[in-house]
DNA sequence: CGGTTGAATAGACGGCTGTCAAGGTAGACG
DNA sequence: CGTCTACCTTGACAGCCGTCTATTCAACCG
């Protein structure tokens, strides 16, 4: 089996799984939920703030410098500036100065907040189909 | 060990497999898929849509009527009919006629491709921490 | 056929957003 | 202190977005 077929079978599995037992497909979102959630997705809503939010991810030490990330756009700084500004009001990323240098990093928390909305994450669900069955938490 | 207890540890442990392995953070996106992503984050970037998206996912029989929608909300029936647009042209739902009413209906292979950049979706990739095992595809 | 109802389209309008140029602030270094 | 560098803020402006009303389309029913 290819590494593509692999894939697209996975992508199927999961597929299953979000149809039948994701949060969003269990129950409606309140309005209150929904309004939350959007206000993280529209964050993500940007070409630009989806790379930007990838290339600080992706980056040596889990940390990149803003200089690190202009070079990589045909944009002013004062835009970029911009875009990390709505992605930290997001709640998606943190900046802290140190010395001359900003340096970004993003808050996995926030990232798997989003993801428990698409993908069920709590194991004592249960409703899993076959093949991509998830382990009960080990206690400690 | 309480629920939410349970659902913090998870979330936490999550949050440890976003921040290592999820495409997101393995390698930064390019344009190109950035663009495509960021299309779909931007259509469901808003609290209307996210909620349409989720009354439709949760909805009986995996498909409700645009009258089962509209009631919902305080807004005009154009308002509606445009979101469920956005999302269509997002390819996140699929409208069909049938009669006087037209049904609506989740892609979940659109969610499941999205949820597959925050979480690896890969059993081959692996790295998958303890209490959060994903078991290989059965051949068939 | 004409009327009624459910849904989409067209057009308009206010507000938000992405972008830039200009100016401001914080730290480093003589 | 002055100046240089890295970054942010402000203000402006074009374009997009969410919402509405009015209109149109599609299907059912007498």
């Amino acid at each position: 089996m290819s590494k593509q077929e692999t894939e697209e079978r996975v992508l199927a599995q999961l597929a299953e799984v979000v149809g039948c037992c994701s949060p969003l497909a269990r129950e409606p979102l309140s309005a209150e939920q929904s309004g939350e959630l959007a206000r993280v997705f529209k964050a993500m809503g940007d070409p630009v703030r989806l790379r930007l939010l990838s290339l600080i991810a992706s980056h040596a030490g889990g940390e990149a410098c803003v200089c690190d990330l202009t070079d990589v756009f045909d944009l002013s700084g004062p835009t970029i500036s911009h875009h990390l500004k709505v992605l930290r009001e997001a709640g998606l990323i943190t900046g802290e100065r140190r010395g001359t240098w900003v340096y970004y990093r993003v808050r996995p928390e926030l990232l798997a907040r989003v993801a428990t909305v698409l993908v069920p994450a709590d194991p004592a669900d249960g409703v899993v189909p076959a093949g991509r069955e998830v382990l009960p938490v080990v206690e400690a």
